[in-house]
DNA sequence: TAACGCATTGTTATATTATAACATTATTAT
DNA sequence: ATAATAATGTTATAATATAACAATGCGTTA
């Protein structure tokens, strides 16, 4: 299988590497403060990065939240189809891998004749420990 | 005992208005721009009023690009399942109504037990009129 | 009808999220 | 080596959104 490597710069690599050990989403300047100690001064050098870890499908932005998320879907190339669960309670987010689901929109075509190279759904509700609350 | 409202107020119907002849999505600032001349002053007076016309369906947000639209389903009560297609270069938004695909998403399960209340959907693409240029 | 509850309004200030502009350095392709 | 491209560093500012508090309007009910 043949797999595109990509080089991630320092910035970058510092960026991914905090998101990736969160486990749940975080805001651009919550990681800004947390890398400093790294070097990264300026929301921009933060932004920059996420910027391209975003496009190259490594971190996906929660739209409703302003909030960044590491990719768990190991083979995830590019950022193109996304589907995430948020509690409304707790804000627990988690991205959503199912074949049927991603078929069904990456497929989708309306009476527009619009084809669509691109997706992103967001599911709200309570999540099973926030139920039982 | 609660009454739900029935009557929009003074900001929240001029906001409405103004939003509803846009025919397309428009910033918060710039609604607030154009609703001065009606006596609407600071950012909260729109943000207060897009609030409340979010959340009874009569206004939806584009997430994605920080926008408002006006709902254009006219039996569209509450804002718990909506879906646009974006296009990426003109920024033109359609809501997509789509019986099969709210249907499908309405009924939507992942593993997780955990049962949604609410969607939101973007589709992004280019519409015709830039495909073909 | 008076008083209560609550949504709405008005207002100032401020928080949060994100980008512009420009100079410099590093990396890649030829 | 050189040119093209990507990344960096930095300061300033734009764009988006909410906090806090006082006041008003309006329906409910005691």
């Amino acid at each position: 299988m043949v797999q595109k490597q990509e080089y991630l710069s320092k910035n970058q690599k510092i960026v991914l590497d905090h998101v990736e050990k969160a486990n749940q989403p975080l805001k651009a300047y919550s990681i800004l403060f947390n890398v400093q100690k790294k070097g990264l001064k300026a929301p921009l050098q933060v932004y920059r990065a996420l910027d391209k870890l975003v496009e190259i499908g490594k971190i996906h932005k929660i739209e409703s939240r302003n909030t960044f998320v590491a990719c768990k879907n190991s083979n995830c190339v590019v950022s193109n189809a996304t589907a995430f669960s948020i509690c409304e309670s707790c804000e627990k987010v988690t991205e959503i891998n199912n074949s049927k689901l991603s078929k069904y929109l990456s497929n989708f075509e309306d009476n527009s004749g619009m084809k669509y190279s691109k997706y992103n759904l967001e599911f709200f509700g309570l999540c099973k420990k926030c139920k039982n609350k």
